[in-house]
DNA sequence: CTTCGACTAGCAGGATTTTCATGGGCGCGG
DNA sequence: CCGCGCCCATGAAAATCCTGCTAGTCGAAG
């Protein structure tokens, strides 16, 4: 689980650091709000600690603009005073939960793994994309129908991939377009029907039941029927 | 949002009860772990406040069990002791939060106001247009009646989802072949009246009760009755 | 009671749009 | 040079869309 821990105070950060990683989670420090914003909007973190008394841009503002991008992620605080003002003020932007310095570290611990649990349901099956007997390991970036291994391209690896995260959801072209090839404009090409095609070939052709429908006028859907 | 707490003193719990329903929550008070566990199991609940100390059963133990059936729900425990070890047990139980007593009504409302943002969350990007056990997800572009998938033109899903807006409300054909076909003048033509017979046929026939009415000489409307 | 007109349901088939499969050009790395 | 992956273009095939038509309903007028 990927975490990002924005504290000034370099010792306290370290000490962090050391603990969550010896317990496995996959921890990056900023040291003050800017970077933390920074690494925040560059990737999806799953967790992040939050020191309210920051450099540069304190976090609560941090928080907000965070949530801006991912509603979701779960944000613990910490702070060195234990006023209930402050802690309205955190949970209005949007905290999850609170702790107060100096903390034990087993405290620490329990609110990452109370707020990673609910990540962890998510993130089991984001390991592993299924649906019928088609698995995709996104991992080993392998994929197999039946237990049979199937070799694809890169573009049709990462088009299956798009289509398998948004199972039993019509997919426009355009969707695609955009999140395979990076194109947000209409390119008057079929590239998405070509290599939707291509994939049917592989992953459709011989095998029961069909996983990819075309949904005429509305894109693609995958799904078992 | 429904929210039960299991809570065997009657002073702090209608102390409770009076302060959540004030903020628009709707709260069922059990007063021991044996009724908890009971009505918890009847029906879901978005929250769960339990006391540590309960008698019959006790709120770690309730908290293990109400998270087989449910393990998404979130849970608060209320507690005596404010003892590390308590802690450890009851996010081990399963916990999201955990409060001290005696704690300022404020800190408990700042909790469930976290832990309901969750839910809410998940609601909102759930965006579905339903009337009886017809189902119209507008994300993933499906639609479904009693559980079973039907499968609809382009413009056939136009109008549907156009009528599901408006529903209840009596549309004449011209602001359908407007809002549907783009076009604002009389065509003459029967054209909405076909697809309208093209919704019936999918929607309507086999199954009660029948959802699209046509009011004469002034247009269609979709109602349960 | 009958007729008439206004309105609607639904079908059928040709017109139109959308999709599929294939062949081939291009560029890159072995 | 060769093979492979990537992308474009084309025509055939399939699905959808739309028009025109007939039949049916209902209420009011004769």
């Amino acid at each position: 689980m990927k975490i990002l821990l924005v504290e000034d105070e370099p010792k306290l950060a370290s000490f962090i650091k050391k603990g969550l990683t010896s317990e496995g989670y996959d921890l990056t420090i900023a040291y003050d709000g800017q970077m933390g914003l920074s690494l925040a909007q560059q990737q999806p973190y799953d967790l992040l600690i939050l020191d309210v008394n920051l450099p540069l841009l304190n976090g609560f503002e941090l928080c907000r603009r965070v949530r801006a991008d991912y509603p979701h992620v779960p944000i613990i605080f910490l702070t060195a005073f234990d006023s209930l003002e402050d802690k309205v003020l955190a949970f209005e932007a949007g905290a999850d939960d609170y702790l107060v310095k100096p903390f034990a570290f087993q405290e620490l611990l329990l609110r990452v793994r109370a707020l990673g649990r609910r990540q962890q349901a998510a993130e089991a099956v984001r390991h592993v994309l299924s649906l019928a007997d088609l698995e995709l390991n996104l991992d080993a970036k392998v994929v197999t129908r039946a237990g049979q291994r199937i070799d694809l391209t890169t573009k049709e690896y990462a088009l299956l991939e798009y289509l398998l995260l948004n199972q039993g959801r019509i997919i426009s072209r355009v969707a695609i377009a955009e999140h395979v090839w990076d194109v947000n404009f209409d390119t008057n090409t079929n590239l998405v029907d070509v290599y939707v095609s291509y994939l049917r070939k592989k992953l459709d052709r011989g095998f029961s039941p069909k996983l990819i429908h075309t949904v005429v006028g509305m894109g693609y859907v995958m799904r078992a029927e």
